[in-house]
DNA sequence: CTTGTTTATTGCAATATTACGATATAGTTT
DNA sequence: AAACTATATCGTAATATTGCAATAAACAAG
């Protein structure tokens, strides 16, 4: 019904959903490749990179933030936004463990 | 207005989120982990594993084989179910590559 | 061909997400 | 303090997702 019946599955099942759901939005890998490509955490203009207004932008960091994504400091009347590498960390080791299953499984009939 | 923008997006970025997505549920992390854990592709009963009703639990295995996560073959009267290795590896080499660009950051304020 | 088994599809109700205008908040500058 | 800049929140409309009962479709077994 729209509500996803997150008490029947574990607390890791759901913790890893939101994290990949966080980047389950092409705005939202556009704001983590911008925050690659700058080098740097930006300090500043992300709104402007994104063809989207302001609030919408607003949200997306917001949902980023909440995941755990990216991190975001207060500096002047700017926010200074990076990318929260632990928790990239913990999907590849996620997606190293389901690669390594797959490849150990004794059959194979796909 | 819940719909998303994807025209305003580049096709690369629109691909990545898709996969992350489908992986963005609950009830699809529970499916990826019980076709993980059987050792094998599983031939026959997903709906019995978890805590949702049939056609729910068919509707998300429509998902994931849509984004390419997983491959289903007719086995009879019941479908082998398996997941594709190769979408994992894109997915790893992604944050990899996400990893390093943070990594190399010439600074890193936050 | 009829019965049982397994998976998919349809239709619909409930909830969630996406997007943005308007407005608020917080800080900086003059 | 007033004006300006940057970001957040509110309210709301449009669309998407989730879940399931009912039903269909596809195949196997008797």
């Amino acid at each position: 019904m729209g509500i996803t019946k997150s008490d029947s599955f574990s607390g890791h099942q759901n913790k890893v959903s939101l994290l990949f759901k966080a980047l389950g939005h092409p705005a939202r890998i556009a704001i983590l490749e911008y925050l690659m490509r700058v080098d740097t955490c930006m300090c500043g203009d992300i709104v402007s990179e994104l063809p989207l207004a302001q609030p919408t932008v607003s949200q997306h960091l917001k949902e980023l933030k909440n995941a755990g994504i990216i991190k975001g400091n207060i500096s002047g009347n700017s926010i200074c936004y990076c990318i929260d590498e632990g928790v990239i960390t913990k999907l590849r080791d996620y997606l190293a463990v389901v690669q390594n299953a797959v490849i150990n499984q004794k059959q194979n009939c796909c």
